[in-house]
DNA sequence: GCGCACAATATTGTATACAATCCTGGTTGT
DNA sequence: ACAACCAGGATTGTATACAATATTGTGCGC
């Protein structure tokens, strides 16, 4: 909640924070992928009318982040297999080169505030909250596309993100995320150096990083959850 | 009007007819930077209710292509200087390393429907259709995006070149666009060849060609409008 | 004639009512 | 028991009514 700028397209304020809380929520990893967002249950929980639900809603479906099917409503979307390659190979084209220019512009305030979110990475990890860890450490990306005064390569970093983050609760193995403030130090250290062109090199190889730790060849978990459901539900 | 397919993030299918409509209007230049789009307008154009209308307009807002200001209304959006450097810094970033991998996965189908376009890009040229040539060699990038199988670069190209033709109704100086052709055949000989190496010169250049034709250090023509409207008007 | 205040008008923002569609559960027939 | 079918209910899609805000026009005082 640092300072996050829910970026406000435009559209009714109340429908920026209902968008911004749900995206916040599935960064967090409080929202699974495929959660069904009814848009009554959603009205009385911020107490506006669907009207407004529903442009937040379709804000949202714009970034990919939900997906909208007709006449059934709105659900966490479940990137696949494709779509998560296609994520990171998209940031991997768009952010080494962003990192460079970010060494380039890059202000002692810049740099300290990037510390400062690696501080809270690590604080939020150590009380054990992963999805705050993960929600800042995607952060981190985009403050540094908007260090590189890149503002429209930083709005699709944004959107890249977001859809990383439901990929990573679909397909991530890994187990320790440490490997992340590692990263994201050794990319503060070049960046405050000026030296874009061992900030390009570390952003690479961090999202190379990030791309190997998925499952690439299994299927979402969402079917075992599925099937799991199945099995032990109120079979009655 | 070939196989623009709207994409359709969702969101119901009028409100998709219209947005595209809209969409297209503005990638031909028909309707021009600043235009007010009212609410009332264009449902009755489009015989739907402004419910309707407001869902596609926030639809075009989300991609910046118009612009919502808050109880003022919607307007075709004008890029300023810098946003117009920030989404060709971008699409330097994305496209011809997209053009690359497209050179890998070209069939001779994908090449038969990129020469297709290039000849309708000419024919509307020959017709005197600017609008409609600078619209064909927008899908025509679009186009490579797809071959290259990665739909989500596509969809990022796809906003990033309707933000061009604002900037190009904007910024644009050069008189003879012919180039545009030129430079597409090129690409599509490489593309066929397989020649990915080419392809991403090719398409590199082929960018820095349309960035650096754009007047860089003036003021928008829209004020220039504005003045000429103020002038040539019915002074009555 | 000029500038300001205020009313009239037009336009957008929000909520609600109604229509269309889908899902659920029970019933019936085999 | 099982499948198909047909209500009934719940949820989303669309239109419209009303509220809030901005814009325009008018009249007054100077």
């Amino acid at each position: 909640m640092t300072l996050t700028k829910p970026k406000s397209v435009s559209a009714t304020a109340s429908a920026n924070t209902i968008s911004g809380a749900l995206s916040q929520a599935i960064h967090e990893h409080r929202l699974a992928p495929g959660t069904k967002l009814g848009e009554d249950e959603l009205s009385d929980i911020y107490g506006v009318s669907r009207t407004i639900v529903r442009t937040a809603l379709q804000s949202l479906a714009h970034q990919q982040i939900i997906e909208i099917k007709r006449n059934r409503g709105a659900y966490v979307a479940q990137p696949s297999l494709t779509e998560a390659h296609e994520v990171f190979e998209a940031r991997e084209l768009l952010e080494p080169r962003t990192a460079r220019s970010a060494a380039r512009h890059a202000t002692p305030d810049d740099i300290a505030l990037l510390n400062d979110h690696v501080t809270q990475e690590h604080a939020a990890m150590d009380a054990g909250d992963r999805g705050r860890a993960l929600s800042l450490s995607g952060q981190f990306h985009i403050e540094i596309a908007r260090i590189a005064q890149q503002q429209t390569i930083a709005d699709i970093i944004n959107v890249l993100i977001a859809r990383s983050s439901l990929i990573i609760a679909l397909y991530w193995r890994r187990e320790n995320a440490l490997c992340e403030s590692q990263a994201h130090h050794a990319l503060i250290k070049a960046i405050g150096d000026n030296d874009g062109v061992r900030a390009e090199e570390l952003m690479q190889s961090h999202l190379v990083d990030l791309h190997s730790a998925l499952n690439l060849n299994e299927l979402p978990v969402v079917e075992q959850d599925l099937r799991s459901m199945l099995m032990g539900e109120k079979k009655r």
